[in-house]
DNA sequence: AAAAATATATACCATACAGTATATAGATTT
DNA sequence: AAATCTATATACTGTATGGTATATATTTTT
């Protein structure tokens, strides 16, 4: 069983993770994350070094569930393209997964940290990279197993299709308007049925 | 001739602008201002009421600026598509033009604000929305003028065509990589010239 | 140029900030 | 259960924060 400071630990981080992810590393305080977790200073700064860190490791929570949520969609069996619908009916209620977490990680840390910490700034392009390389793979064995055909590199497709992704989300987002996302995304289903299926 | 507080008013507004743009409305501090101004709170006390009617007025000069830019963008002599291709020029080499102003306006503060001031969020959001109005009144004219058909409505395919160019720039903002936005455009002249083009 | 009006600088306020030293409570081991 | 070890609470730094009252420059008007 884990030890009593393992489960603060993990508590904190869950508790403190949207808070981050909603106001930003500057925009939230340690006073603010001991009145959301109940708890105080000197069990917050006992779990962890300082608030980069602990900003660091709630960013990392929030990207792992992404990930892993990414992971999932992308592991149904079937054909690249029943990966890539997969992948795509999540993106299309995204809002949803991103209500717990305080909105899309990538966005708000990758926006928020860029000028104002390294750290997040770094693990939010790392983030992107990695959920690129996730797509790619199911892209290149898509044309590798004659599912699909691509106009570009998978790496390249895979981009695009993230991209288009990240637009819709920054601009529901920046307006509070879910039809980007829905609008999107039949966008890209049509997309992958005319351009790439065969 | 205008006043000197005039003036003053109008080098605090350009020279904060940046500042307030990078580093977000909590991230900045007035301190921050007077360093960057070589003035004293007095004096920007003195040509604004407060913290967020000096951030406010910041956003609205970068906004200003933009919303300029695209008008001219758009108001080149030509047919609808000249005009759109004007624009997607121009967001090709987007980052050259946010490197005076400290990055997307609409993505930073409408990101930035999300969670933390009211005020500023809203005018993000009204960016948009004016920015999309341009785009779809060129599309609109483009139809009546049998320049280019629509599979859509043109404030729709404005929607659309904007929240593509959004992503690129998140992404090229997020990982600080130009070639989102080189490969963002590509791709959408080829569907401004082969989808709509007639 | 003197007077009036205005703009900026200085000095200050109360509060909030990240972080720490230490005391106390709680959990583990013996 | 006692002793030991560990985790959390309390009380406290020094500094930075947004904002203000007032004094001093500096314009602008007369």
């Amino acid at each position: 069983m884990s030890t009593k400071a393992e489960r603060t630990t993990a508590y904190i981080i869950e508790t403190v993770a949207p808070i981050f992810n909603k106001h930003g590393y500057v925009g939230t305080s340690m006073s603010d994350l001991t009145e959301a977790t109940g708890l105080t200073k000197g069990a917050l700064y006992g779990n962890f070094e300082n608030k980069e860190a602990l900003a660091l490791k709630a960013f990392e929570r929030n990207s792992t569930l992404l990930l892993e949520k990414i992971d999932d969609l992308l592991g149904v069996s079937g054909t690249a393209l029943d990966k890539l619908f997969s992948l795509t009916n999540f993106y299309r209620n995204y809002h949803e997964f991103t209500l717990d977490i305080g909105g899309c990680p990538v966005l708000n840390v990758g926006v928020d940290a860029q000028h104002n910490n390294a750290l997040l700034a770094a693990a939010a392009k790392e983030t992107v990279k990695i959920i690129e390389g996730k797509i790619a793979l199911v892209l290149e064995n898509g044309v590798n197993n004659n599912e699909l055909r691509l106009p570009v590199t998978p790496l390249q497709f895979a981009k695009q299709l993230y991209t288009m992704v990240q637009g819709a989300i920054s601009m529901a987002t920046v307006t509070g308007d879910r039809k980007y996302l829905l609008n999107t995304i039949a966008y890209l289903e049509q997309l992958i049925k005319k351009e790439i299926g065969r």
